[in-house]
DNA sequence: ATACGACTTGGCCAGTTGGCCAAGTCACAT
DNA sequence: ATGTGACTTGGCCAACTGGCCAAGTCGTAT
């Protein structure tokens, strides 16, 4: 069922047996297996063995390439499974409102949480279990940061492309958006009310939108 | 070390040797019993064997009290680990301003929060793992909307007790501030600068606080 | 060809898990 | 005293866990 690694069917050597595997491409292939299995069925089933069994290979492979399931943990987690923007900046003009550009932001990223709200709870979960576990504690801190840093990086752009000024540090809003998003998105995963969800993202973004001003108010 | 049931040492009867305990009152200990376990070391440790011990029980005790280790997670989601903010009412006050009082309020919240990491973390992890119970799915969604029922009471209340009154409806506030506060705690969970944590809190209930008027401002 | 190290594999292990049960103990009504 | 039903207990189970390892296979530098 799993390899499909068929073709190749010269006259010589046909049924192409996939020689050797290195130790790198198969931790890559164990972290996507693992991710699959826990969005699935969450992650206490994400055994060594589910995990191996999902990326079609033998249980031994697991310790040959992890040294503890802990260390896998880790690498997923570092691993962002972030979310790209980048498709929905031409949406962003100077004409509109603050409010509206800040509110095309916000539902872009919405959609995707809500296209998979699987990958949103696998997120709760790990991030829940690595700070759990006394030598991964701090990994929950550099990965918070960097999505902290590349939120702010939005606004930043979200600025210099719609024309904005904002009331306060970029910074500062970006924390706000972090934490609403994921506050949210785990409201929404209680009581999957996707159009409350959504309105509260409106409400808020009409909240930030008041710490906006179109620089053309009072500049240009 | 378990079976303290010594005593008994006195002509009749003095260091009551506890006879039998209801299964009502059993189950009620494990209840507690096992959230201490959550608490200390995770949902993951929170075995039948672990919480038994927990409670000084055997652990044929638990399979009397209750059907699965299932039904207890769930009467454990359902038995609601609530914030109590009575005793912040008596800062409130009509003198201050709408962002003062909720400013109040959040951070009154807030702290009972940051007193106690461990039991939100616990229900992160108590939701994460019943909405991947397909019986148990169903669960969160009244949880959430008792709290949100909860706070939109809360947000009324200030309302009457600090002559406010609101832009928007008091229930949208409420969801707009439930999600937050999840957010603020989830983020804070991550990186533990409670500084930052505050610093969200403060400029959301600047925010909030733009949906809110005194009334005298206007009528009385 | 030969050798050597990276890769592969299935089996094994001791420990833990949730759940079940039969035998026993107790409180209380009769 | 005797019965009845609720409560108690420790032991048992099959299933599963993370981890380890020895024997094997393969690719490549020589």
């Amino acid at each position: 069922m799993a390899n499909c690694y068929l073709g190749r069917m010269s006259h010589q050597e046909d049924a192409a047996p996939r020689k050797q595997i290195s130790a790198d491409e198969r931790r890559r292939r164990l972290l996507a297996a693992a991710l699959r299995v826990m969005k699935r069925e969450g992650i206490a089933a994400a055994t060594t063995r589910a995990i191996c069994a999902e990326a079609g290979m033998p249980h031994g492979a697991f310790h040959y390439c992890f040294r503890s399931k802990r260390e896998l943990y880790g690498a997923l987690l570092a691993s962002d499974i972030e979310i790209d923007l980048a498709p929905v900046w031409p949406e962003i003009s100077p004409a509109a409102s603050p409010r509206e550009n800040i509110r095309t932001l916000l539902l872009a990223y919405w959609s995707q949480v809500e296209a998979d709200p699987d990958a949103q709870l696998v997120l709760f979960d790990l991030g829940s279990f690595v700070l759990r576990d006394p030598e991964l504690r701090e990994l929950p801190r550099g990965e918070y940061a960097a999505s902290l840093e590349k939120v702010t990086g939005y606004i930043v752009r979200l600025g210099e492309e719609a024309g904005l000024t904002y009331l306060c540090e970029e910074r500062a809003i970006a924390e706000l958006v972090v934490t609403t998003l994921n506050g949210v998105a785990w409201s929404w995963l209680a009581h999957r009310d996707g159009v409350a969800a959504r309105a509260s993202l409106e409400r808020f973004a009409e909240l930030v939108a008041g710490l906006a001003r179109n620089k053309t108010d009072r500049s240009m």
